[in-house]
This record gives structure tokens, sequence and C-alpha cells, in this order.
DNA sequence: GCGTAATATCTCGCTCACCGAGATTATCGC
DNA sequence: GCGATAATCTCGGTGAGCGAGATATTACGC
């Protein structure tokens, strides 16, 4: 696999991409009075919202591989801070559900806002159908990856 | 901006990719015994080696967005592990110039080869030209939020 | 050349995120 | 009901990263 063939190069960008999106999210948090864990615990629970999942503490635990130890601590700050709220479940009373609360969609507009617009801005230079297989090649990789990682 | 419309499903997976690097870098270090800032630290020192780019602490430090305290830690870290080498700039003696072993770039392959395989396989099914657009989109996306994370 | 400012790195003390182990409380199958 | 299982939380400890400041080397103004 030469180090200059096409699909090197996917590597490499992407990878970048990734590094970069690691930096925004740090310097966001770092701007807001909050830690990395933070803002990507954010956005899990902002993507389980959007997405109807219930989120709990195991599994919002699960989703960011920590332990039960670290993921209490976790909910206590987002708690501190009003970004979440403990409710009980009423038909698992074992279970606590983590609700966002407005102040935490804020905070993750002001954060995915710029974001946004950037791919926006991009995007202007590209049609329908090439956004389609950007999209598509994104959603394999996405796809092959969560596949391996679960072997 | 819809939320279904394809610029922000292209946002969605994008952030999805992301999220899914990070986890595998976190899972990678995990196995080996080092922390996701150590793996963090060893893509920017390749990275930096791939682009004959001198690093040093404080170059890296900027990278990762540490200061000067949790650098010289880190660097230690990887030192203790036999990653990365401190030797002295002859030119100008104030500064450390860091060398990464080859135990380093061995490590390197060993959590890249498996993107890349994946990478790989995806683009089977993508001809030049579509895997060129994609390359373009990100390249393009790489660049805009560099620029807006400068200002 | 000489003193001063700027730069690169490191040291010290501290905070707090995260882990391992285990306690607590609630639910389910028998 | 009772043991097994599951979800969450508590406690104690480790160490990554920060702020402040020390040290060493180089660049600049005179």
């Amino acid at each position: 696999m030469n180090d200059r063939s096409p699909v090197m190069e996917l590597v490499h960008v992407l990878r970048a991409v990734t590094v970069e999106f690691d930096l925004l999210g740090a310097e966001f948090a770092a701007r807001h009075g909050l830690h990395p864990t933070d803002v990507r615990a954010l956005i899990h629970l902002l993507d389980a919202a959007r997405k109807d999942i219930p989120a709990t503490p195991g599994w919002l635990g699960r989703q960011m591989r920590l332990n039960s130890a670290g993921t209490t601590a976790l909910v206590d700050r987002l708690e501190r801070l009003e970004l979440v709220r403990r409710t009980k479940d009423t038909a698992d009373r074992r279970r606590v559900l983590l609700e966002v609360e407005e102040k935490a969609t804020e905070l993750g507009w002001s954060f995915f806002g710029p974001v946004i617009a950037e791919v926006v801005a991009v995007a202007e230079g590209f049609d329908t159908g090439e956004l389609e297989t950007v999209r598509g090649f994104l959603t394999a990789v996405l796809h092959s990856t969560q596949q391996a990682r679960a072997t």
C-alpha cells in the first residue's frame, strides 16, 4: 500500500478531520469551563434525545467506555452544571433516566452551529450526487469500523 | 436547516465517524496499557516524522493543547515506554528534539493497519472519481474547520 | 560587549477525572 | 418468598493535566 495511493490519502485526511474535530471539542470545552469528556457526553445525550433512545447512566457509560464510578462522577458534573436532570424510571425503578435540560441543547447548538455552517459552505461546491457519494462512503466506513470494534 | 437534509445527514455521519475513531483509539490505548492521550501524541509524532517536521515538546504541546507541565509529563511517559527519545538540538540548545523509536512506528502500524484495511475494503465499492470526490470534500471540510479554529 | 527581553523546557504542588472493589436497591425467574 | 441478576452509587486511591514559577539558552537594543 503506497503512501501516496488515493486510498491512503483518504485515510490520512479522515484521520486529520477527526483530530481537528477533537480539538474543536476541546477548545469549546475549555471556553465553557467544562472538560472534553463532558462535551463528548453531551453529544451522546443529544444524539439519544434526537433518536428517542432512553438515556441512562449505564448506557452513557457504555458509549463513553467509562466504568460505573466514572460515569456517576460524570453525571454528577453534568447535573451540577444543570445540563441534565436525573429522573427515576417508573417502569423499572432500578433505572435512572437522564433528561437533557434546555441549557444543554443550547450549548449543543452553539457548538455544532459553526461546524454545520462550515460543512454547509463546503457542500455548496458539490452537487447532490456527489454529496450522496460522500455520505455513502462515510456511512460505509462508519458501519465497517463499528463492526470491527464489536468483534 | 432541516434535520433530514442531505447536508445535515453528512454532518451527523461525520460526527459519528469521529466518535468511532475516538473509541478505536481509546480501546487500542487500553489494550496496550497506555492512555488515549499517548495514542494521540503518537499520531502527531508519526505524522511529523512522515512530513519531516522537527518535533519538540513545545510543538507537541501546541498540537495537543497541553501546557508545558502536562507536555513534560506526557513526554516523560512516552520516553519511559521507549516510544520516543529526547535529543538536544545542536543548533538551538534550548530545544529538545523528539525522535520516535522503531517501537513507536510498529505500534502505529498495528493501530492504523486494521483501520486502513477497513477503508480499503470500503473503497472497493467506489470508482476512482468517486473516491476523489470524497477526498476533495473531506479536505475542504478539514481546511475550513482549521481556518475557523485559528480565528 | 552587556543587560534585558523573549523563548524552550522543566519542577513543584495541587485538583479532580477515572479506576477497582464493593455496597445498595430494585427487578425477575423459580 | 428467595436467590440471582441488574442498575446505580460510595469509598479510597492513582495519576493526568493545570498554574505558577524556576532555569537555561538565545535574540535584541544600546
